[in-house]
DNA sequence: CCACCAGAGCTC
DNA sequence: AGCTCTGGTGGC
């Protein structure tokens, strides 16, 4: 690398740079670039270079070059580069083109892409090689692989990766991808010669990630990469093949900005690396159920068989709950099938989505609910010790006397939660198996569960991970359609596939039942939940007319901007005078403000919302985006 | 007297 | 969002 040498090009030819500095705008920053640095005033598009910003200097990448004042209105005063990291470019072209594809699906700049596709190493200025070019420009095609069974997904992808094409094997998860690592070193369709070959590899954490990009870099010779998120950019070796398994799962959806879907990443990196790419799992995401219906037909498990009880709440006998409103109901099939699989020493799962004694609190004369004084979500109410805690930050506090917002006296709990379920079941059970409520999902309440007499578990859907590891005879959802209500576009996908899971994930699921305690035995979106392993084309078929008619994702993209009030105010105007179609859910005096935004013109959207994002913005602060596709 | 931290201020 | 510079605090 070269490093400027702090003395001015004394004859005076300097030339000047573009360059894509990492950070929450979207303009790139013109720099001069010496003779020292540029023998022939030329840095050539990708190569890494170290800048000042602001107070400190950050490593970003060339994406012009050129003469003062070509292409740039720029006027100010420009400071010099000040290293530069890499000799050749080393960004490939499908990784440019991959990075200007996140960039416009996203609607974000490409210092978030970079920060977000790369690891963290790359912009430290590490020595780096991206994932590469195929040798012979390829086309990848496009397949599909549902089976409600997970062992039969399992051999199937065995068998596929036999062949010994390079195969980047993705999961939602990476303990999932833990258990397939596994599975394929004991797999009889895997020769010797191909195990030895496979790389896991490892969980999120910027140091481990790194050693196995340099790993992979090196061309150690591994064939096959299994691996969780974490794993989408691994830089595998002319990759042949990527297989994306539990396609549909919404875990593929990123917590943390910028928000996008690591799956719809992957589909696109192997079209651009010319892979083909196998999208398999329980049930198909909406994007692959309309491929898959205008394409061709899926694979599927042959299993049938009454393995899913609609049991109608109104019907149901519900005892009150001391303190709250609501009631739980605990009825005569759900108890009768828990006896019947704890008799023949099997586990039973109740499922319950809400922790806690009750999920809210409401003062019965102002209507107001209680809220977290700290970030303002909902209270829930637990009960030993008496206490609420927040729904998102955790924050505690103690039972409130009176309503912080009129002072009233009577506040009322609602949405009874899994605290007062436990006394309920009980008094139901006649088996004398044990009966534990599940609070987290960590390793060791897992390990001691694996080694404890099979019971009765009360727990929210993270529950659902003991199929995997235990024989489940029973899951029992005691308020199913509390899963479909929240306001969310697709709160129902969300439901379906939840108690999709819950009928075939795991170890156990051929004699598994379910029972669903519900206000509309399978009606609505429950429909297609008894129609077997391929129940899910009756869902979607239902779904996506809905959504269509609604012109919701995937038929247009769903955009959410948040920002101050009256900047949100400014770019509603702009935006409905240029056609788009927005709202905003924000109270009049709300100091930050919300803006929906439904769209198919994402390019345009993106032009309209330029503005906003340049550098001389960042005192004001720039607004959040997010975008839903499906 | 200096190590450590929170907050301010800056960004071609 | 980073980054660095600042000034206050607290430990020895």
């Amino acid at each position: 690398m070269t490093r400027c040498d702090g003395q001015d090009a004394s004859d005076g030819s300097v030339s000047t740079v573009s360059v894509t500095v990492p950070g929450p705008w979207w303009t790139d920053l013109t720099y001069l670039v010496g003779r020292d640095l540029a023998p022939d005033g030329y840095l050539a598009p990708g190569v890494r270079v170290r800048v000042p910003v602001g107070a400190g200097s950050r490593v970003g990448v060339v994406v012009r070059s050129g003469e003062r004042g070509a292409g740039d209105e720029y006027d100010g005063e420009l400071r010099r580069v000040s290293e530069v990291v890499d000799e050749r470019p080393i960004l490939s072209d499908a990784m440019m083109k991959l990075l200007r594809w996140f960039c416009d699906a996203h609607l974000c700049g490409m210092g978030t892409a970079m920060k977000a596709l790369l690891p963290s190493a790359f912009l430290r200025g590490e020595p780096f090689g991206a994932p590469g070019e195929p040798m012979l420009p390829r086309v990848g095609v496009v397949s599909f692989l549902y089976d409600s069974e997970d062992e039969a997904r399992f051999e199937r992808y065995a068998r596929i990766l036999s062949d010994g094409e390079p195969s980047l094997v993705i999961f939602p998860i990476h303990l999932a991808a833990r258990r397939f690592h596994a599975y394929l070193a004991d797999s009889p369709h895997m020769p010797m010669d191909l195990k030895e070959r496979i790389f896991l590899f490892p969980r999120n954490g910027a140091k481990a990630e790194w050693a196995a990009w340099k790993k992979l870099m090196s061309g150690d010779g591994a064939l096959i990469v299994v691996g969780g998120q974490s794993a989408a950019m691994a830089p595998l070796r002319g990759m042949a093949r990527v297989i994306v398994e539990d396609e549909s799962s919404h875990v593929w959806r990123t917590l943390r900005p910028p928000i996008h879907n690591v799956r719809g990443l992957l589909s696109y990196r192997a079209r651009l690396e010319g892979a083909s790419l196998l999208l398999g799992g329980r049930m198909p995401s909406p994007r692959a159920y309309m491929r898959l219906v205008s394409g061709g037909g899926a694979q599927s498990g042959a299993r049938t068989g009454r393995k899913i009880f609609f049991v109608d709440l109104r019907m149901a006998y519900s005892p009150s709950i001391k303190g709250v409103m609501d009631s739980l109901a605990v009825s005569e099939p759900l108890v009768r099938e828990t006896d019947l699989a704890l008799a023949s020493g099997e586990w039973a799962i109740w499922i319950l989505d809400r922790r806690g004694y009750a999920g809210e609190i409401v003062c019965q004369e102002c209507g107001a609910p209680v809220k977290c004084s700290r970030c303002g979500s909902a209270m829930r109410w637990e009960s030993s010790p008496a206490r609420v805690t927040c729904v998102s930050c955790g924050a505690s506090a103690p039972l409130p006397e009176e309503c912080p917002n009129c002072a009233g006296r009577l506040l009322s709990a609602h949405r009874p939660g899994l605290e007062a379920l436990e006394p309920l079941a009980r008094a139901a059970i006649n088996s004398p198996a044990p009966i534990v409520s599940l609070e987290g999902d960590d390793e060791r309440t897992r390990a001691a569960i694996e080694g404890a007499r099979p019971g009765l578990i009360l727990g929210t859907r993270a529950a659902l991970a003991l199929c995997d590891s235990v024989k489940v005879g029973l899951v029992g959802w005691i308020d199913a359609d509390g899963e479909a209500r929240s306001g969310e576009h697709d709160a129902r996908v969300r439901a379906y596939s939840l108690i999709w899971e819950s009928l075939w994930r795991g170890i156990s699921s051929a004699g598994r039942r379910v029972i669903l305690q519900t206000r509309r035995p399978g009606q609505d979106w429950q429909r297609g939940l008894a129609h077997g392993p391929q129940g899910w084309r009756t869902f979607w078929r239902d779904e996506l007319k809905e959504r269509r008619e609604l012109s919701m994702p995937p038929f247009n993209s769903l955009v959410k901007i948040e920002s101050n009030a009256p900047q949100i105010r400014v770019m509603a105007e702009k935006l409905e005078a240029s056609g788009f179609e927005c709202w905003s859910p924000d109270e009049p005096n709300a100091k930050s403000g919300t803006l929906w935004v439904r769209t198919k013109r994402l390019a345009e959207l993106r032009r309209a919302l330029e503005p906003y994002f340049q550098i001389t913005r960042v005192r004001r602060g720039f607004p959040a985006v997010v975008v839903w596709h499906e």
